[in-house]
DNA sequence: GGAACCATTTAGATAGGACTAAAAATAATC
DNA sequence: GATTATTTTTAGTCCTATCTAAATGGTTCC
C-alpha cells in the first residue's frame, strides 16, 4: 500500500496510459459553476417563467397558489421565487395580488415554447417516442437549447407548425380555437391542441382516439355538470367526456379551420 | 388598485379565459424537487463520475488534482464530491492517494457516455451542428435521457458504432488503438479516434483535415520536443503537431483496421 | 532525518432552491 | 362591520455544490 505508481510499469495494456501528469485531456463540459455576482438565468428561473406563461394563457391573473399547484410546489417557494424572477425583470409582483410577465418574461418564455414544442417533434415524429410521453423531457432538455440548435431543429423537422399536441412552436400565435367546454351539441368540429400535457391525460386521450386533427361533433351536452357527449367520427363511436377533459381540449369548426388554412 | 377581478369582463379575447381557479391546467414538469432522504444521483454526480472514467482510461490512478483540473473547479470542492461519491458507492477513495471507480462507477458511467456519443451523433449527424461544437450540449442533455430514449436514438441512427470523434458508443469497447505520439516515422496510420474534445481544439483539427477515418502518414519526428510531422493524404499536405495534439490523436495501422473491420 | 514544498483535506462561508410553521393580508360570512 | 377562513408572505432550516483560507499528509532534497 506504498504509493501506487509503481505498479503501472507492471501491466501494460494495449491502451496504454500516460504517466506525465502534465497537460490534461478532455476539459470543457463541467458541472454547475456558477458566475457569481452576475445573475443567472437558471433552469428554475426558466421553468417558472414558462409555467407562468402557460397560466397567463389560462386565467388572465395568475397567483401565487395557482404556480405552487402548477409546479407542485409550496407556496413559500413560489414567493421566493417571485422575488427573483422580479429582480431580474421577468415579472410585475404585487404582494397578495398577483403576477404578471414582463416583455422581457414574455419574450424568454416564448423561447423556452419554442424549444419545448421543437424538442417534441423530434422526440415523437424523428425518434418515435411515445406522443403522451415525451412532455416531461422536452421540459427537462429545452434549457439547454441555444437558439443554433432550436433553428437546427426547426430545419430538420420541416418548419412544423405545432407540437405533436396541436400547441404553436410560435406561442404569440392565435389558433382562433376553442376549448370544447364552450359548446353546445354541434357538428364539423376539428380537435386543434391540448393543453393538458400529463402522461396519464394524454394516454386516455389517445386511447380513446382524441388527439389534434381528429374531427368530432358533439352529440350532446348535460344541461348540468357539463358532460359532453362525443363523437370521434374517424372511430365512429360516442364517448362521454367531463369537464376536466372538456377544457383542456381546443376545438375548431372545420369550416373555420378550411378557411384559415388558404 | 382594488381587486383585478373585475376588469376581466371588459376585454372579451378570442380564447376566452376561464374564471374558476378550480382545476389545473396542465402539471408535470416541474423543477428540482428532491427526493430527500433518499440518496440522489444529481447531475453533478453523474457529471463527476463520468470524468472520473475518462482519466481513468489514461492516467490510471486519478488524483483530487486532476480531477480538479478536468473539472475546472476546486480541489477542495473534488474532495467534498468524493465523499458523497464514495457513499453512492461509485468510488472507493484513500484520502491522500487517489480514487478508483468501483463496478457499480464504471456501469454509470459506461451508460452515460453510451447516451453522450449517442446524443453527439444526433446532434451532428441528423441535426448537422458542427463537429466542433456539440460536446459541451451532449453533457448537458446526457443527464436527462432514460434508457428507453437512447435506445430510440441508437435505432434513429442505425447503430452507430462510434460518436463523431471516434470514441466507442460502447466504451468499454477496446479498438486497440494507440496514440500518434507513440509513432515513429510510419506510413500507413488512420486516425481512430480524439479524446480531446475542447471546441477549440477540435476546430483547428477541422481546419487541418485530422479527423477520425483520415489516413496519414508521420514524416519524421524530432528526437527530442515530440513534434511530428504528419502528411494528411486526402489533402497532400504536410503538417506539424505537437506534442498536445499528438497525444489526444489516437491511430491503427490500417492494414490492422482492415483485419479488424472483417 | 528534518526542512521545504506540493497535494489534499478540513473548516467555514455563500448561493440557489426547496421545505415547514407562524404571522400578516385579503376575502368571505354572518 | 367584526369575526372567521383563505391566501400570501416571512422566518428559520436543510441540502447540494461551489468557493477561499488554513491545516495536515506525503515527498523530496540536502
Amino acid at each position: 500500500m506504498k504509493s501506487r505508481k509503481q505498479e503501472i510499469d507492471i501491466r501494460d495494456s494495449q491502451p496504454r496510459k500516460i504517466k506525465e501528469v502534465t497537460l490534461r485531456v478532455p476539459p470543457s463540459c463541467r458541472p454547475a459553476v456558477r458566475d457569481k455576482d452576475r445573475q443567472e438565468i437558471t433552469e428554475s428561473v426558466e421553468e417558472y417563467t414558462e409555467g407562468i406563461y402557460r397560466l397567463q394563457e389560462e386565467v388572465d391573473v395568475v397567483s401565487t397558489g395557482e404556480i405552487a399547484k402548477y409546479m407542485e410546489v409550496s407556496p413559500a417557494s413560489v414567493t421566493a421565487m417571485l422575488k427573483r424572477l422580479s429582480e431580474y425583470g421577468l415579472v410585475e409582483h404585487t404582494p397578495y395580488q398577483g403576477v404578471r410577465l414582463t416583455v422581457h418574461g414574455e419574450e424568454l418564455s416564448v423561447s423556452i415554447l419554442r424549444k419545448h414544442r421543437l424538442l417534441e417533434c423530434l422526440l415523437v415524429y424523428f425518434l418515435e417516442l411515445p406522443w403522451d410521453d415525451v412532455h416531461e423531457l422536452a421540459c427537462k432538455l429545452e434549457h439547454y437549447l441555444s437558439e443554433k440548435v432550436a433553428d437546427r431543429i426547426e430545419i430538420a423537422m420541416e418548419h412544423p407548425k405545432t407540437c405533436p399536441h396541436g400547441n404553436p412552436v410560435d406561442a404569440r400565435f392565435q389558433d382562433g380555437a376553442f376549448r370544447l367546454i364552450t359548446c353546445g351539441a354541434e357538428d364539423h368540429l376539428i380537435v386543434m391542441r391540448i393543453t393538458d400535457e400529463r402522461p396519464e391525460f394524454l394516454a386516455y386521450l389517445l386511447q380513446i382516439g382524441l388527439i389534434p386533427n381528429t374531427p368530432i361533433k358533439v352529440i350532446e351536452r348535460t344541461p348540468f355538470g357539463d358532460v359532453l357527449t362525443i363523437e370521434i367520427e374517424r372511430q365512429g363511436k360516442t364517448t362521454a367526456v367531463g369537464r376536466d377533459v372538456a377544457q383542456s381540449i381546443w376545438v375548431k369548426r372545420i369550416i373555420d379551420a378550411q378557411a384559415q388554412q388558404s
